[in-house]
RNA sequence: GCGGAUGUGGUGAAAUUGGUAGACACGCCAGACUUAGGAUCUGGUGCCGAGAGGUGUGCGGGUUCGAGUCCCUCCAUCCGCACCA
């Protein structure tokens, strides 16, 4: 009896969503695992054969680890909010909620196909009201706390509000953006909405103004990586910078934590590196230069530096355009200048000024600062190489020791001071830290390292800065102008945000007529008419009733797309919980995710931002671990192989073997390409200005395509669906080979030609069960041979071993080996191809369903099945096959007992007729024999 | 410029601790079979050479009895970051 797939593979997809195979539960006295796939956005697009590498290999390992005694959680579902969603319904009128169900049906259409052990009772869509809820009462609790650096974890902000009412601000130890120091009596007579000013300083999520990329065309502001020289990259819009009010997240508070946590992680150095890179911690000190004028609202301005030591080499001082303080110092003569400079400024995105860097601009602002040390005046400039997010905005500019303020200097030719012993700074700033410190008074003599130390003390003794650690890491902004998103539990009253409480969760995203910015340029939610909040009632009624007595206008911004995949995980361990974002009993037994698989682009995004929310869930006692993601996989793209015809002149198409070397290279759509010979008829059918093509064949006959790895997209013509393949081969073929072809973590050309060997793979498996016209396997259930154990244990060992180490890719070549082994053997014994099946099971489920029950076990019983146990007695060889080697070459092989001495080994190697061959009559210098391995003859 | 990763046959790759380089497949060559199939089976296939043999893991050095594996230098490709004071 043939395999037919199709008909199995029909057969085990139905089975296991009748009886729910993969439905899991808590167990408690059962060890869980925990394996999660990124998120998919489920676009129109569909899957493509890249998509499925990752879930293929999470789904192979969660079966495994089943199979090893594991109560595993597997899950899928869709972040289900976002763009693609939004422009197609901005063009369309289409409501993004219909067209995000069409596509999530049509993945969950393409998955179901490749046969995956998802429990889909836990899906989740972040664009559900039953999900966001959630989403929305985090961003509460995120509201609702601070974060205190003496216990170095976030606190309820009940308990800041009750140390300012007793003590003010001065005593509290926080991570905030309040410089002025209050006391318990100032904060008592503080208005409500005075009080919520300072609050919102020391939130963890707060309103605030920050400097954005605003595009007014497209209404809203775009990420830096949606802006490319300074127009958006859709559309090509101008875009500026500017100063809004915007819902930010106070993730520089766990930036420390942030970054030691990385090093436990399982994950690549490369991700750790790029997130350590992100956080960019750096140590120096943050010193006050006082202004020379005194009527300015402040006393003095401050930098950041990380060489304090080379404060005697500073010859003016650098603010940021955008600094606050830039208007009220620049004095009167150069006021003009300076409003055109940051006008000019603000009009290039901060991408933009740093890939500007050979440009050198400033301007002078005619205000000074007193040197502190040497009390000399000192010019302060703006420039835009100095960036307004990083540190205080301001730098003290020391050209002999920096290449940029070098360049600056040389550029407005300001002269520079030379702090270093012996080095020459005419042609470049000396950026080494291992110059000795000259003419700098108390720092004189010292390296680098002692001198930073020393001028720290000496500032802090002098009282004009301190030692400070800074951190690139900013807080991200939080919302969006845009409608497809969560919308905040937010309403205003007075100016003074607050938060709708959770019993009145979720806060639902209302209808809108269209989903474009408002006229007055208000987010898409502007639009809607009924987005008001009735205190009392405590539901959302129409806008016309707004009274700002009970009834209040709700936030217009909705949430990022990061919101909802930052703690989605957490949620399949308790899907459909109304009453908690999850159980406790829930989230202690499942805990984090084991094994987390997806792509790298995520490095400085979605797992930087899920670690933040975690840390936080953790700091506020609702999950007990800290990080989201204890190992992680990072798999590799799968490229297309484009098929290209070649065009002369003349309009003829020349197979690849008679090419002169002047032809155009075409795109041929792959599907009309076979091992790269060209479909002729197929070609001359596919566009009508083929219909007359003419050909210079091969010798043969044949037209030959030539072809390259490329991405794949539908331009190329070099797209390959799971579905085509499943279809033709079946999606256990498909499972093993997407495995098969090389390394998980490592890019890769996708070619069909290949399928083929593993489609016989399995099809050379099936034929070892002797299924007879019935459908009975005819088995022998007598005892195993030696060979046969010999065989099995061998790949119960590879086996085992691979996907301990996730080597997915050798596993499918040991079952190979494993397959052909015992075809040679002629073996159809029972015990030995149920063993087989358990251990392929993983991979290609179907088939393995199939042949056990065919095999006369029950049906559907090889997923609850043990794992096989390798035992080393069957490997035990009574005679070793030792190469021999002369010099480190290897020259022949030669058998011998395993039970013999090194010294024994030794002698018999040397005198068998083969060595005498080599030794010419001399005497080896020196003999190594490693016992059970090799004997190496040194001449 | 800085950081990370990767370089092995015609192709995808394997070699887990330094111990037979190229397992397993694809492709190719030769053959068998015949319900002519994207079927199955047999043999061959790193390169040079008729052969003996030589040579071979990006290049060049080094350590070692022995190096794809360890060390140094350089080259190439990919990814990330890039005025971060």
């Amino acid at each position: 009896m043939e395999y037919n797939f199709n008909a199995i593979e029909q057969k085990w997809r139905k089975f296991w969503a009748d009886n729910k195979t993969y439905k899991v539960f808590e167990h408690p006295e059962k060890e869980k695992f925990y394996v999660l796939d990124m998120f998919p956005y489920p676009s129109g697009a569909g899957l493509h054969v890249g998509h499925p590498l990752g879930y293929i290999a999470s789904d192979v390992y969660a079966r495994y680890k089943r199979l090893k005694g594991f109560n595993v959680l597997h899950p899928m579902g869709y972040d289900s909010f976002g763009l693609p969603a939004e422009q197609y319904a901005i063009q369309t009128g289409q409501h993004p909620e219909k067209t995000t169900k069409e596509n999530i049906a049509r993945y969950r259409e393409q998955l179901d196909k490749i046969g995956f052990s998802f429990d889909w009772d836990r899906e989740v869509r972040t664009s559900s009201p039953e999900y966001y809820k959630w989403t929305q009462w985090i961003f509460n609790e995120l509201f609702d706390s601070w974060y205190n650096t003496t216990t170095d974890q976030a606190e309820p902000i009940a308990a800041l509000i009750a140390l300012f009412e007793q003590e003010g601000n001065a005593t509290v130890t926080a991570v905030h953006d309040h410089p002025e120091v209050f006391t318990a009596a100032d904060w008592n007579t503080y208005s409500e909405l005075k009080k919520e000013e300072v609050l919102q300083n020391y939130r963890l999520t707060y309103l605030a103004d920050s400097w954005v990329n605003w595009c007014p065309a497209l209404g809203t502001v775009l990420a830096n990586d949606e802006v490319i020289n300074s127009v958006s990259e859709r559309g090509g819009h101008p875009v500026e910078q500017k100063l809004m009010r915007q819902w930010s997240m106070r993730i520089k508070a766990y930036a420390e934590r942030l970054l030691t946590g990385l090093n436990e992680l399982e994950w690549t150095d490369s991700i750790k590196d790029m997130q350590r890179n992100w956080i960019g911690k750096s140590k120096g000190a943050s010193v006050f230069f006082s202004l020379s004028q005194k009527n300015a609202s402040q006393p003095s301005i401050e930098v950041f530096t990380t060489r304090p030591d080379t404060i005697f080499g500073v010859s003016f001082l650098v603010l940021a355009p955008e600094h606050p303080l830039v208007d009220e110092i620049t004095t009167p003569e150069f006021a003009e200048a300076v409003a055109e400079y940051k006008r000019v400024a603000s009009l290039k995105s901060e991408r933009d000024r740093q890939s500007d860097v050979k440009n050198i601009t400033g301007q002078l602002t005619g205000a000074k600062v007193i040197h502190p040390f040497t009390g000399a005046e000192v010019d302060i400039w703006i420039a835009d190489y100095v960036l307004a997010t990083y540190g205080t905005g301001a730098v003290m500019a020391v050209p002999c020791g920096d290449q940029r303020d070098w360049d600056f200097a040389t550029h407005f030719s300001i002269p520079i001071t030379n702090i270093f012993q012996d080095k020459d700074i005419s042609e470049a700033a000396y950026t080494e830290k291992d110059a000795v410190i000259a003419n700098s008074d108390f720092l004189n003599g010292l390296e680098a390292k002692a001198a930073i130390e020393k001028a720290i003390e000496v500032i802090e003794q002098k009282g004009i800065g301190k030692g400070k650690t800074n951190y690139r890491l900013r807080d991200a902004v939080f919302s969006r102008q845009r409608y497809w998103g969560e919308p905040f539990p937010v309403y205003y009253q007075g100016g003074i945000p607050k938060t709708i409480a959770v019993e009145h969760l979720p806060v639902i995203l209302p209808e809108v007529e269209k989903y474009l910015p408002t006229e007055d340029g208000q987010p898409p939610l502007g639009n809607a008419t009924v987005w008001a909040w009735d205190t009392v009632s405590n539901t959302v009624v129409e806008n016309s009733r707004i009274d700002n007595q009970t009834i209040f206008p709700l936030e217009l911004n909705t949430m990022p797309g990061w919101a909802g995949s930052s703690w989605y995980f957490l949620r399949y361990t308790d899907p459909t919980n109304a009453s908690e974002f999850a159980s406790k009993a829930a989230v202690d037994y499942w805990k984090n995710v084991d094994l987390y698989i997806g792509g790298s682009e995520h490095a400085t995004g979605h797992l930087l931002y899920a670690r933040f929310w975690t840390k936080f869930l953790f700091d506020r006692g609702y999950i007990p671990f800290e990080e989201p993601f204890q190992k992680m996989i990072n798999q590799g793209m799968i490229l297309g192989r484009s098929s290209f015809v070649y065009r002369n002149s003349e309009g003829q198409y020349i197979s690849k073997g008679k090419l002169a070397g002047n032809e155009i290279p075409i795109h041929v759509d792959i599907s009309l390409v076979d091992n790269d010979q060209l479909d002729i008829e197929g070609f001359k059918n596919w566009r009508s200005d083929y219909a007359n093509a003419e050909f210079i064949l091969e010798d043969n006959g044949t037209y030959i395509c030539g072809s390259e790895v490329e991405k794949m997209s539908k331009s190329k013509f070099n797209v390959q669906t799971p579905d085509e393949l499943v279809e033709k081969f079946g999606a256990d073929t498909l499972r093993c080979y997407e495995m098969f072809l090389g390394p998980i973590e490592q890019a890769k050309p996708w070619d069909t030609k290949g399928i083929n060997g593993v489609s016989n793979f399995l099809r050379k498996l099936w034929r070892l069960f002797n299924i007879d016209e019935n459908g009975i396997a005819q088995l022998d259930s007598g005892e195993p041979t030696k060979d046969n154990l010999k065989t099995l244990h061998k790949t119960i060992k590879k086996v085992t071993d691979d996907l301990e180490r996730y080597s997915f890719n050798t596993c499918v070549s040991n079952f190979m080996i494993c397959v052909n082994e015992l075809t040679e053997q002629k073996c159809n014994n029972k015990y030995i191809l149920d063993q087989v099946v358990i251990m392929l099971s993983p991979y290609a489920p179907h088939i393995a369903e199939e042949l056990w029950q065919r095999s006369g076990n029950e049906a559907g019983t090889v997923t609850t099945a043990l794992f096989p146990v390798f035992n080393e007695e069957y490997l035990v060889e009574s005679s070793i096959e030792y190469p021999v080697s002369f010099n480190g070459k290897m020259r022949f092989k030669i058998a011998l007992a395993a039970t013999l001495s090194v010294k024994e080994v030794e002698q018999a190697v040397l005198t068998s007729s083969e060595a005498a061959k080599y030794l010419e009559g001399n005497t080896p210098k020196k003999v190594i024999v490693v016992p059970g391995k090799i004997v190496n003859i040194v001449l």
